[in-house]
DNA sequence: CCGTATCCGTAACGATACTG
DNA sequence: CAGTATCGTTACGGATACGG
């Protein structure tokens, strides 16, 4: 049995206990800031520099790039590879687990654009 | 093709233009708040009345409920009927559409569980 | 029973400048 | 190239009180 409130399975109130371990919400409100679904989908075909990302992304700042990626690598979504002296190379990609969160939003965005709703 | 840049057809920058119509983005920080997957959850089972949710929700402010039923009313998920005189009576129920939403939203917690991630 | 109005604190986000 | 620091603005959310 899922722990997970929006799994439907936790009975006829939704304690607050219980929501805040959803692993949904969670997903969702990780997931569902400003930048994450763009970060994730560049990465989904390769990996990028920082500030090839930057560039990738238009009207992206590097502070929330930043914090976006780390938010991201904290979840494991991201991983974060250094090589080299000056000039410094980073090497963001997406982990096993980001590839599959990808698929999930994949399936996503094929539902939401098939029943376009009020956006 | 998608327009949807999350799907992965929109070339290699995400543009602000194509960023700002994507359904999938659109959708995420939709849902992405405090508040809305706890309502569809309890919507996907029976209609409820405004008191009955708020207290069905622990931790919710009546406020915010308001407003979260109404942005889920704007976006085609939830649907809202009042009958009779004072004492008013509103039902908040589910559309077809947020039925569907609420089915993608099932498979995400059945990935999310299997793949707890660092939450 | 079903909300709205007001106020306030926090967190998200953006702009700009600076560093190794 | 890859960030951090600082500042200001705006959006999100909670508390409380009031009205239909």
């Amino acid at each position: 049995m899922s722990t997970d409130p929006v799994s439907g399975r936790g009975g006829a109130v939704v304690t607050a206990a219980a929501y805040e371990n959803c692993p949904v919400t969670g997903l969702l409100r990780r997931i569902g800031d400003k930048w994450s679904p763009a970060i994730i989908r560049l990465l989904a075909e390769r990996s990028y520099g920082f500030n090839e990302l930057d560039r990738s992304i238009e009207g992206i700042s590097r502070r929330m790039l930043t914090r976006t990626l780390r938010a991201l690598e904290e979840a494991g979504f991201v991983s974060r590879t250094t090589s080299g002296t000056p000039p410094a190379r980073v090497d963001y990609s997406l982990t096993e687990l980001g590839r599959s969160l990808r698929e999930q939003l994949f399936a996503l965005g094929q539902w939401a654009d098939a029943h376009k709703s009020g956006l």
